[in-house]
DNA sequence: GTACTGTACTTGACTAGACAACTCTATGCA
DNA sequence: TGCATAGAGTTGTCTAGTCAAGTACAGTAC
C-alpha cells in the first residue's frame, strides 16, 4: 500500500517497470488486484456479478494460481467480492459500507494533537455487584467488582467521563495503578492484550452528576460510549464514556 | 531461541481432529494461527517482542512455508504483528483497538430488524452552490448541485432525516429517482459502485427544521453523522444524517 | 578506531503442480 | 416424468522449491 497506485493497464507490466518515475513495478498480485479493483470501480461488473474465475485470470496476467489466489483473497477480505467454492467469484453487494473505526486510547489522542492530558480520579472503590452488572460481567451477584470514576482533561478543559466496572479476576490490583499517569484503557491493554469488544455509540443527555464532573449544563447534547471488552470469552470491562457534544467528535474514513 | 520452553506442543492435531463436535479439522494455516493468536492473548510475546522466525514456525508445525506465511499475512492485516523484510516478526503495539464500523444502508437495516420503512421527500431540487459546498464537492462556485432533504421512517416513528447534496456529474439523473422506493445510499452505490468514505460523529441539538420534520423537541440530543464519499478522487455526495438520541444507536465490534 | 566486505538470516514474492470439497448440469435409467 | 449419477468447472488449501531484497554482525584491511 506504500507503492503509488498504477494506472496502467495489467498486461503492460514492461512499460509500468520501464517508467522513469516508478520505483519498482508493482507485484504481480498487486496487478491482478489493482486491475479487478478498478474494473469493479468503473461499474464493469455490478453487484452480485459473476466475475472472472481463477483460472481466466491466470490465463489472462500469465501467472500462477496461488498469485490470482492471494490477489482476490485479499478483495475478499476487503469485502469487495464474494467468493463461493464450486460457483465463481461475484461482485460483493455493496449495501453496507464497513469502515475502520479505531477507538484510541485517549491520552494518546490528545498528547498526539499536540495538547495536554490530565486526569482527576473521583471514585476508585470496590463494590459488590448487583444482579445486572454481575450479569453482564459473567459473575455472580455480589461479587466483589473494581470501580472508578475518572474524568479527563484536554488543555484543562474536561473532555470524557469515564465510568468503569473491572472484573478483578483479570486485574487484581487495578486499584494500585495511578490513573493520573497511566489511563484504564492502556493499563487493562497489558494485562490483557488481546480484546473483542462490543460497543454503542448514542446521543443522549448526560446525568446530573457526569454533567456536573464535565462542566456542561444538563441538555447539552452529550456522545457516550459504551464499551464491553472480553478477553478469551471472559468479560474484563465495561465502560461508559461520556463525552460533551460540543468537544468531541469520532471521525474515521473508508478507503477501498 | 525458542526451544526450551514449548508448552503446548502444537504437533498434536490429533485430539482437535478426533473431538466429537468438530466438524473438520482446522486448517494447517488456521492452526499456526491460532497457536500464535493464543500465545500473544496469554502475553508470551509483549508488545514489540521478537516472535518466532517463519523457518521456526516451518519447523515446529511441520508445514510449508506458504502455509506459515499465509497465517502471518493475515495476522499483519489484522495489525496483531509487525513483520520486517530481514528483521523479523514482531508482536504489534495494541495501544489503540480498530474495530469495523458498520454503516448499513437504513432501508435494508430497518427490513432486516422485520420492520417497516418508509420514506417522505420533503426537498429534492436542482441549486446552484454556494462557495462552501463547491469547495467540499469539488466544483465551480455557483455549479448545479442537487440537493434532497428526506426523512425515513421506522415503523412510522421517524429516525433519521438525511440532508444531502450530491455532485451532478455523478449522477445526472439524481432527481429523476423516486425516493421512496429506492433510498439515495442504495441509488448512488449503483452509480459509483466503489467508495472513498469520510465520516463524523457526534451528538448536537437538531435545528429548528430538523427537530420539527423529526417530531422531537429543540433540546433533544441527536447522533448526526456528517459523511462525504468520493468515487476515484472525484466527490460525489455529502450527506448530513440526523437521528434522535433516544430512537438510534451504532452498534458495531471487534473481534481479534 | 574506522570503514568496508562477506556471510548468515530474515521476510517478500512467485511457480507448477497436486488433491479436496463443492456446485451445477447433462445424461441415462426406471 | 422423476431420480440417481457422472463429469466438468469452480474455489480452498497445501507442498517444495526458487529467487530477490533487506538487515545484522563478525572479520578484515587500513
Amino acid at each position: 500500500m506504500v507503492f503509488p497506485d498504477d494506472p496502467s493497464l495489467p498486461s503492460v507490466s514492461i512499460s509500468a517497470a520501464s517508467m522513469p518515475g516508478s520505483q519498482r513495478p508493482a507485484a504481480p498480485y498487486a496487478r491482478v488486484k489493482q486491475y479487478l479493483k478498478q474494473e469493479l470501480a468503473r461499474g464493469r461488473w455490478p453487484s452480485g456479478a459473476l466475475m472472472p474465475s481463477d483460472a481466466e485470470l491466470v490465463a489472462q496476467f500469465g501467472v500462477s494460481r496461488m498469485t490470482v489466489t492471494r490477489a482476490l483473497r485479499e478483495l475478499q477480505s476487503e469485502g469487495l467480492v464474494d467468493r463461493v467454492q464450486g460457483v465463481g467469484t461475484f461482485a460483493a453487494h455493496l449495501y453496507r459500507v464497513s469502515s475502520s473505526l479505531t477507538i484510541r486510547d485517549l491520552h494518546e489522542e490528545i498528547t498526539s494533537r499536540g495538547h495536554r492530558h490530565h486526569a482527576e480520579v473521583h471514585v476508585a472503590e470496590r463494590i459488590h455487584a448487583p444482579a445486572e452488572l454481575a450479569l453482564r460481567l459473567g459473575l455472580a451477584t455480589g461479587a466483589p467488582v473494581f470501580h472508578t470514576v475518572i474524568v479527563h482533561f484536554e488543555n484543562d478543559v474536561p473532555l470524557q467521563c469515564e465510568d468503569r466496572y473491572v472484573n478483578p479476576a483479570c486485574a487484581p490490583d487495578y486499584l494500585e495503578v495511578d490513573f493520573t499517569r497511566v489511563t484504564p484503557t492502556h493499563y487493562l491493554l497489558n494485562v490483557a492484550p488481546l480484546w473483542e469488544a462490543q460497543y454503542s455509540i448514542e446521543a443522549c443527555a448526560p446525568s446530573a452528576e457526569e454533567a456536573t464532573l464535565l462542566g456542561v449544563r444538563r441538555d447539552e447534547p452529550c456522545l457516550v460510549i459504551v464499551r464491553r471488552t472480553m478477553n478469551r470469552g471472559v468479560p474484563i470491562t465495561i465502560a461508559r464514556l461520556v463525552h460533551p457534544g460540543s468537544r468531541y467528535q469520532i471521525d474515521g474514513q473508508f478507503i477501498p
